[in-house]
DNA sequence: TTAAATTTTTAGACAAGACTAAAAATAAAT
DNA sequence: ATTTATTTTTAGTCTTGTCTAAAAATTTAA
């Protein structure tokens, strides 16, 4: 039976991660035994192995510290819980506080792509259910203000900051709508069946913009 | 390391259901092995457990069949990896080609009630993208008259009765192989590496049909 | 109806994860 | 600064799933 290292101590990375955002402070082995739940035993087995794989810095009696490495990974994995946690709450109608056992057992879909795409067919969710940031596909955290387009809300005001295609065609098409970089509009409706979204832009007539330009148009809410 | 009885043999399972449509014919070791693609010891332990479990009737060199309950078990396994693969190819946008082994990952969630959100999600799909029938949450195979041709088996007898796209050209297309309602035939290979299928219409040469086409083709078994 | 070939099972080994109990290291307290 | 308490690790077991090689049963052929 082969085992994923990436998965075998993805709990013990995950709890790491939450207890060492203040990097540098080591957390020590019994803490987290008690945030997963497993004896203090288990968890030093877990961490000699995540520390032979470089996913964590660990000297016996000192504590554990994330690498580099073992942040994005913990990083990819709090990624993956929280977009699985977004689609049970708002696509199969769970209550945010069901899902997390759920997120738990999907999460262990070893598919990078698959994440991706859950990701968009959400529409780029910011926040899991419980109110916490997910992590973009590079692994920020999202500290940034650009967004697609498709990820707003009815009435937001915004303004495009950049594309995320560049090919000629994508952004004449976006000329003669007279859309372009520093442009300021508001949303009026958002049509659920296929995510076409009517914008107005200051001054002018509203626009019906598809899912597809919606998404590769890049804005900031203002 | 708890693993549940139902993931375990899940496989032996599912191959087992397979070869065991017509049922009352053992299935032996070795094919089981082959399909799943494990060793034959392997299969043998599995198979004792799965016998204790009371999820087949197994008596050493006899080969294996499912009981009532192994066959419930079966049906619901079967059940979630043809919904998950309706998702990731209706929802996600993956080819049908590439959906197998992600629906094998996703079924090991363990949670009936998931499933039954999801297939109401995805508006209870009758087929899934290969045009194999989903049981519904009784774990009955719908006994519909009307399926697609591709959800045929070899030997079987049907007949035209529709088509799910009405594209002049898909029609036209149909017309050049003397398909057309009404039209009988049988099913004589069909190609598991990509679900291509030969039939022969009564006293024509055989044709061979791809998998999108026969999708596409509604008949009915006579 | 034996002998040969094939299938299936058993026996024994391994790896991974998890646990308990006991030992070792570190931290706290008198 | 020792002793006591706490934390952490090690050692040793268990369980589950898997495999290979050898033995046993069944089938097929001569």
């Amino acid at each position: 039976m082969k085992a994923h290292a990436d998965q075998v101590g993805g709990k013990v990375l995950k709890g790491d991660l939450q207890d060492l955002t203040k990097k540098g402070i080591p957390v020590s082995t019994n803490d987290l035994a008690e945030e997963i739940s497993a004896s203090a035993a288990s968890v030093t087995d877990m961490i000699k192995k995540l520390n032979e794989k470089k996913y964590v810095d660990y000297q016996r009696y000192q504590g554990t510290l994330l690498t580099l490495e073992g942040g994005r990974l913990a990083t990819k994995l709090v990624r993956r819980h929280r977009l699985w946690e977004c689609f049970l709450v708002e696509k199969l109608g769970y209550g945010w506080e069901e899902v997390h056992e759920l997120a738990e057992q999907l999460e262990h879909v070893q598919s990078e792509d698959l994440v991706d795409r859950l990701e968009e067919f959400l529409d780029f969710p910011r926040f899991d259910p419980h109110g916490d940031l997910i992590p973009d596909r590079t692994g920020r955290f999202t500290l940034r203000t650009q967004q697609p387009l498709s990820s707003m809300s009815i009435d937001d005001r915004a303004e495009v900051v950049g594309v995320a295609i560049h090919d000629s065609q994508f952004l004449k098409f976006l000329g003669d709508m007279n859309i372009e970089i520093g442009i300021q509009f508001k949303i009026l409706e958002k049509f659920d069946y296929d995510g076409s979204m009517r914008i107005v832009i200051d001054g002018s007539q509203p626009t019906l913009i598809s899912p597809v330009i919606a998404k590769n148009i890049h804005v900031k809410k203002i």
